[in-house]
DNA sequence: CCTTGATATGACTGCGCAGTCAGAAGGCCG
DNA sequence: CGGCCTTCTGACTGCGCAGTCATATCAAGG
């Protein structure tokens, strides 16, 4: 199985040199700065002027000069993106949020993905951004590779928990993964379970953390003692693994998993085990990923809004960014809540 | 579930406007042009020199200006991604692949992202990269929305075939999902099935009707009349549905489904009619997501390798930006293969 | 008729950097 | 010792745009 590549040579356009405006004004018959007026929809041109410079530009093929704009403005209109090197779901809607809700606020997006092991990963991400130039960062699901001293010369949105960060603004948004937790824990004991286990997601990341909170205030708020942690790494397989752990206690009758695809390899591993999902033990995911509905049981699980949240706290770094000095409001979230389908039921007996 | 935001002001830092080389000069006692030779690593300049300069720099937190530079040197050392505003995993994975191979290259990346049911499109995304003025253009896994015009100033790396487009260079590459699906194709009629249905991508994608090709051509190859296909959206669902109909059938023995999704949902629809995979009717799905090892029963499918396809294509487009004139060779790219798990069996009987 | 103000256009300039060229300082050769 | 090359440094300039300010035109008002 090899891909082959083709590559065709000048494949009809020549590489043209850019167009300047000097010379759309040149063909227009007008000054620079007319053609600059055009294109900025500034007023006091006549509409015959104009015209001409619009058909001349579109003659040349004429391209406003971003760097040129920006050197100017001193406005990149660029944000800054770090995001985790990772297809996973969760990571992965977010940056589709993200991008839509930059592009809805007239913002381009560079990406920067700083690899989970990456040692000086975040710091070094945003570091490469401001050299780009961007106006604004985007942590998009940060991580704790130890104590960090960021220092952005730009607002920073970070889209979960990040301490240590120094910049003109700092707007942290979706901290709140431990309500939906506390709404899966809630659940599976209102069905009847005495205790929930809880397969957690790695506890770098400060999402995997803020859902073991959750489930661990719950079940401290029900006067139940929780019950040791296994700590997973996103992946299947390690809920795989902590699946066959748990299995192996008869007393585990309800998990919670960090993440739904950890959720399905503790389901494989209880099938394995000899044990039924949802008869003998209930298992609910975080995530809502397209197959959740369509595995073996159907997953209950937890669904997120990212596209709500991106919009939301965009628009706040946004207002950030165009009006220095005001400190920004963010409105609150709605963000999803639980789906219940087959793989939780109340326990035996 | 409300998620709440916190908007800290001024944390720290004062948003303190750029500093330029000129002030680094002014401070370490040279002229602005040897603050720039510094920069760049030009030689002839003394180490006393250069030390001072470093200094200094780093004393006023002096950062290049990449505006600037682009405006001299024409060059932006950014490449545009025209991706799908989707978190699927093939997608998603391919972009993390482009970020990784475009980094190591010395590039940044711009990403926008196109709605499928967008009309203009791949178009308008590509006219917004190259406003901002982007060095190449990738288009990473492109779909046919009707016939398009596509001109670019700059290279263009499709990851898919695409036709239509106009650029100084233009390299196709990844456009052969039809090989692996030949061996998804041949492994089922290797097993002993006397044909293979084909659950389908949407066929406005370019890489499933690649796919939708491998399998028929190798059907035909084989004297067997290729089934009517069925025709799903990538997701889970629509494969549940098209295994409603599968199902029906009675002849149907073997089902090639053109992801992992959809091979989750044929096969969820099998159990729920009764027909038990791999016992009755084997299913091969395409991408190796990360849970397919660990549904019930863990998924026969094709992995890919997005990263050395983008490693190997992104630097045959460098090369070709960095090099007008010569047309980059791309060496052909090994990218994985299939993975047999316990979705697939010999026919009964 | 002149003044005032609104409308319309252009000349000039600077953003920060790197390319070009000029020149200074030092060493080597004949 | 003069000529010449090598090494080092700076002045000047332009990239393409938008901001500032000056100017020109025209209509309305006194």
């Amino acid at each position: 199985m090899g891909g082959t590549g083709d590559t065709a040579p000048g494949s009809g356009a020549a590489r043209r040199r850019p167009v300047p405006s000097s010379e759309v004004a040149k063909l227009a018959g007008v000054s620079q700065k007319t053609v600059s007026r055009v294109f900025n929809d500034e007023p006091y041109v006549s509409d015959e002027i104009r015209q001409r410079v619009i058909s001349a530009a579109r003659e040349l093929g004429y391209r406003r000069n971003n760097a040129a704009r920006q050197l100017t403005s001193g406005r990149s209109h660029r944000l800054g993106v770090v995001s985790l090197g990772t297809a996973l779901y969760g990571p992965a809607s977010l940056l589709v949020g993200i991008e839509r809700a930059a592009r809805a606020l007239g913002y381009a997006l560079s990406v920067v993905n700083t690899a989970e092991g990456d040692a000086d990963g975040i710091v070094g991400a945003v570091e490469t951004l401001l050299n780009q130039g961007v106006d604004g960062i985007v942590l998009s699901e940060p991580i704790d590779l130890g104590p960090i001293r960021l220092v952005s010369d730009v607002p920073v949105l970070s889209l979960g928990q990040l301490p240590g960060v120094t910049a003109p603004l700092v707007i942290t948004a979706g901290s709140t993964a431990d309500v939906p937790a506390r709404m899966a824990t809630e659940y599976l004991l209102g069905l009847g379970h005495r205790t929930v286990h809880h397969v957690a997601g790695p506890q770098r990341w400060y999402s995997a953390r803020e859902r073991a909170a959750g489930w661990r205030t719950t079940l401290l708020n029900a006067g139940i003692t929780p019950p040791e942690m296994v700590e997973g790494d996103w992946t299947a397989a390690s809920g795989h693994a902590a699946g066959q752990r748990l299995a192996a206690d008869p007393s585990v009758t309800a998990v919670f998993a960090g993440n739904d695809d950890m959720a399905i390899g503790v389901i494989r591993a209880m099938a394995r085990a000899g044990r039924t999902v949802p008869a003998d033990i209930s298992v609910i995911g975080f995530d809502d990923i397209p197959v959740a509905a369509y595995v073996n049981p159907p997953l209950t699980t937890i669904s997120q809004s990212f596209d709500s949240l991106a919009a939301t706290a965009l628009a706040a770094l946004v207002r950030g960014i165009e009006r220095p000095g005001e400190t920004p409001l963010m409105n609150d979230v709605q963000f999803g809540g639980i789906v219940v389908r087959e793989s939780t039921a109340p326990p035996r007996s």
